[in-house]
Formats: structure tokens, sequence, C-alpha cells
DNA sequence: GTGAAAGCGCTAACAA
DNA sequence: TTGTTAGCGCTTTCAC
């Protein structure tokens, strides 16, 4: 039952050449004679032979490995985004090797020793949590790192995100436009770039038209705290209740939704219009119907991928920060005024 | 920038010991003396090496990675032990990689290939819709196979699932229970034993409660598949529509539910009970508040790491074959009835 | 175009 | 306990 595979001497041996021979034939770039091709391919099928990746990269230094290094799988937009990509990996001839991180430093040390025992060739970090140090550490020991839905101020390294401070702002656009004076955020975890852009983006622009968010409270990318940020947005005098919700993450938003809903006894959006960020699929779901700020996953896959392969071929060129735009998705837990109270529009 | 990673040897010379002294060192049952070890250590700490584990793989035939199979990451169910298996495979020193795969038979050749290029020290197959070849092919190949949430007919394949017929009886009896008489079935695929065991265990139980299922419709673990099916049972007569529906999956049972409130405008559980499987976070939320069988994704995760490493540790131990029980949880979706028709109980 | 030979970084006999 | 010596399976000069 357990045949030991073949290497690629005993390819060699049956098709009658040398074992160069064997490795040219499945080196694409190599100079091999037809004749010779197909007796290797002939006699590598009838053993089952294939080459041995693990011992190629020992000599060629490229494991075809990319590690991807995530903190939670909760928020939907990272197993959307972790299915693209290993999608994506795949047809590149690369595969992806998965590490669960949270903040602690010894999950960093841990994680970067893991990266770099299986030589990986390149690394995308998709968690926000996940200490900056650690990014830092992967490139000064030459491996290629991307990161994916975050930034640093570090302009040495790559990083793919959508225009969270431009998304900010398009949110503030349209729950003012809706008529919403007593606005509230949930924010995104506020050590996040993310978090930040999101609300800085949308802070200012209400700014600009003049409005100050009655509230802002960190949700940490956490349902349980974005839930209790909502039940604290709602325990004080009617009139400092707030009747919109920006949330910095649709997983968030859903809490706030439950909650607003099922604990709270308020209809969504006459008593409290709701708008998220991610456009995770679920956010189309009747039942929460939300709108949000659609982040463009194939869009921002794609360039976190072709980046890094970037990089990978080459790890002299500069880095790259890229900021992918993506449009406001207008649903039912957000309705346009009849008769906005100060007639602001969106420009 | 790019320090080239140090070598074993590199570190011998700086310790003033031997290359296989640095090895020994790294090697957890080997003899080496406190001293040399301790030098060895030293020159490892201010070189910043590691063991390249695809090196060591080469020699000892053991690559500490795992492949992870898995046809898509919509329902919850596959993220979150996605996440669980990389935790715990990261604990014990192995490292999880995707593959993503459909049920195309191209796909199956190429993911077979990648497994066998990567010399995966063991395969999970957590997608129910791979082709059973694939298994047997591996395990001929002496690559150790178990499949998670699944199983198949051949015995000699290892398998972990929940004990989905008795999950299915539980359904029945609950519904029944509830008074209800229309009972329909949107089923998993009936292409997977996972969606078969469930709708038998479902089915027989009803036959002995003396009920027949107004209808079957297999759902395909698919929401829109799952929708269609839904209006096709309200499309006929009223005498004919059910008054509950038993879900194969929590995934599904969301756009049945989805449908059933706001195309169909009926009211869960009053007009239509509905019940899924899985017992996903989601299925806890409360704009689902979702009764369902839960499956022990902690326990299903375990049993399977543990199956694999002592495969892997052994190759000729006995494939195990683990059913692990899980409990309906009931939640708002059914609603006990008051008055039951026909008094059945529970045994 | 082809084979021989050297080595990628490591572990595992084997002597000492 | 230690160093020396063979490889693991492969790619890549280097002559031919």
């Amino acid at each position: 039952m357990t045949k030991p595979q073949p290497n690629s001497m005993d390819v060699a041996r049956r098709a009658g050449v040398s074992q160069s021979a064997v490795s040219r034939t499945f080196t694409p770039g190599a100079s091999v004679s037809e004749s010779t091709r197909a007796k290797v391919l002939a006699a590598a099928e009838e053993l089952g032979y294939r080459p041995n990746v693990l011992a190629r990269s020992l000599i060629t230094g490229r494991s075809h490995i990319v590690a991807l290094v995530v903190a939670y799988l909760d928020n939907q937009f990272y197993p959307v985004a972790l299915e693209k990509f290993s999608k994506a990996f795949q047809a590149l001839g690369y595969h992806v090797l998965v590490f669960m991180a949270s903040n602690a430093d010894e999950d960093v040390e841990n994680v970067l020793e893991g990266l770099l025992d299986y030589q990986v060739d390149g690394v995308i970090m998709a968690s926000v949590s996940i200490s900056n140090r650690l990014a830092e550490r992967c490139e000064s020991a030459g491996v290629p790192v991307v990161l994916f839905n975050r930034r640093q101020d570090d302009e040495r390294l790559s990083a793919v995100t959508s225009d969270n401070v431009a998304g900010g702002a398009r949110v503030a656009d349209h729950l003012v436009a809706c008529g919403h004076r007593r606005i509230a955020h949930v924010s995104g975890w506020s050590g996040s770039s993310t978090g930040r852009d999101r609300r800085n983006g949308f802070v200012d622009r209400l700014a600009a038209h003049g409005i100050e968010p009655v509230a802002i409270l960190d949700g940490m990318y956490d349902r349980d705290v974005a839930a209790a940020a909502t039940r604290t947005l709602f325990s004080g005098e009617a009139a400092s209740r707030p009747d919109a919700i920006f949330v910095g993450s649709d997983h968030m938003a859903f809490a706030v939704m439950d909650t607003l809903r099922f604990e709270l006894g308020l209809r969504i959006p006459d008593d409290v219009a709701v708008v998220g960020y991610d456009d995770v699929p679920m956010a189309g779901w009747p039942a929460y119907d939300l709108t949000t700020v659609h982040q463009p996953a194939d869009g921002m896959v794609d360039a976190t991928v072709e980046t890094l392969m970037a990089r990978i071929a080459d790890k002299t060129i500069a880095p790259r920060i890229l900021r992918i735009d993506g449009p406001l998705v207008v649903r039912g837990s957000t309705r346009p005024h009849p008769d906005p109270t100060g007639g602001h529009s969106r420009d």
C-alpha cells in the first residue's frame, strides 16, 4: 500500500538517461531534446514521479510557500480573503501556510520563528493586531512582507488597504445627507491604522459639515465590546442619544444592530441608522441589509499577491503602498431624510 | 538589510565545535554535553540561527506540514474549524498548508499533486465535495488522511464527524414534540455523507412517529439553492405547505429564514419553525436565534488532530472512525406547542 | 544536448 | 560525548 515515492534517480534509470536529464525535464527553462524529454516524462508517469519541492527549495532558495498571518477568522472579511489568497497563489504555483497569532509578545516570537523555519518566500500580514515588530523583523531577515488591510507609518513596508479615510468621509456625507445630526461612532480598534483612518476620515468630514459626534467608543473589532458600547450610547439622557451610528466594521455592526433591535427595542433605520464597513457577504443578507463601505476584497487580494510576488522576484524593488477605493453601498439600515433639516449636500 | 540566514556550519565555527554538535543541540533527544550545548546556543543566538526545517525534512522524511483541503469558507463552520486546526497544529510544531478545491476532476489532480509535491505529513479533508478518489490516492501514496465532517463507506479511511444520524433524529423528535406535523426538509448535498446521514436520521425518526415529510429538497449546502427550495415549498396549495422546516446546515438555514421572513412574509416560529445543523456562532445571534444541532467543533478538531498525529507517528495503526455527539440547542426559531395534537413525547 | 560532479543545510550512522 | 563521513533529492556548473 505504502509505495515509497520514487526519486529522480529512479526515473533516470528507467528512462535510460542521467539524473540531470530528469531534473532538466522538470525545470521550465532548461534545455532538453524532445526525445529525452519524452522518455523521461513516460518513465515519470509510469512511476508516479513528482519532483520534491522541498529538496528543490534547498538549492533554489525558493520554497514556494507564502505565510498568511492572521489573528482571527470571526470577521467574515478574513475567511473570504483567505479563500481568495489561497486560490490566487495556487494558480501561481505557490501555497499558503497559515499562522494564527494574537498580540502577545510570545506569539510574535513564535510566529517569527515559524516563518523563518519554513523558509517562506513571503509573508502576508492580514491581522490588524499583530505587533509591528514582526513585519520589520521579517524584512530585515530578507523575507518580503505585505500588510493586508492595514498599514504602518513605516514607509519601508508594502501595504494594501482600502481608502479608509475616504470611506469614513463618505459615511459622514451619507449620514448627514440622510438628515442625521446626533451621530455616534463605534470605531475599530484604535491601535490599528484601519480603525484610526476610518475614524479620522469620518470625524474630519463631519466637522466639515459643522457636526461633532455625540460619542466615539472603541469597539476593538469585537462583537461583545461593540454591543457594550451600544448600551453605553443609549444609557444617558434621551437628548444625548444618537440617531445614527457609524460602526468601524460590519462584524461589529451586526452586534450593534442586534443590540439595538433585540435589547433596546429600537427600529433600524427609523429610530437609529447604522452604517458599517467592509461589505462582507452577510451585510447583504436581508436580516441585516446593512449600508456599508465596500472593501473590494478581490482587488485588494490581487494587488497584495502581485506586490508580494514582485518583491519575491526582486527584493530590491521599492515597497508599494496601495489604497484601493470602494463605494458606499446604501441599503436598508439607513434612509434618506425626506426633508433634511440643514439641507447639507455632499459637496 | 538582507542578512543571509546563517547555517549550522556558521554557528559551528563561531562556537568552535563541529557542525554535528550544532545539529545535536537542536535535535530533542540527542546527546550533547551541557557545555557544548551552551556554546552552540550562544553562537546561534548571536547569529540569529534557526535550523532549516526544509533541509531537515529531507533527511527525516517529516515536513511538519499538514494539508487542509477545503472547498469553501462561506459556511462559518469551516473558518472556525480552520482556526482551531491551525492553533492545535502550531502547538504541536506543525503548520497548516491550505488547499482550496472544488469537485472538478482537474482540481482533484492539482490538489493531489500539490500535496505530494510539498511532502505533507498528513492531510485533513474538510470539504464535503471533494472526490473520494483523492483520499484514497493519498493513502496509497503513504500520506495519512483524516476526513473531517464527512465519512466514506470505505472503512480504511479515518474520519471524524458528529453523530449526524442521531442529530437528525433529535430534530425529528423536537419538531414533533413542538406539535408540528407538516414537516419539510431542505437537506445538505445528498452527494455527501453528512447530508445523507442527517436526512436519514431525520426521516427515519419521523417515520417512527408515523409522519412522512411533506417534501425533501436538496439545498446543496448553498444559500441560493436553499432559498429557491424555500420558495418551492410555499408555492403550492396552502394545505401542502410545511409548518416546520429542518435545514441541513445553519448556513442554509439562514437563507431559508431570510426567504421566509422577508420574501414570503412569514413569522418564525409562529407560521413556520426552523431548525438548522452545526450551531455556528451566528446561530446564537439574536437576528436568527436558531434552534440547531450543536456540532462540537473543539472536540471534532481535537479528535481529528489526534487521529492524524497518531497515524503520522505510526502508519500501520488501524484507521479510526469517530462520531462525536452533540446536543440539540433549542432557541427561538422553534417553540414547544402548548397543546400537542398527538401528545408524542421523545421516547 | 548531455552526463559527471559538486553542493544546498541538515541528520544519522560510524568511529574515536 | 564528540567529530568525521555519508547521504536526503534536487539544481546547477562544467566539460564534453
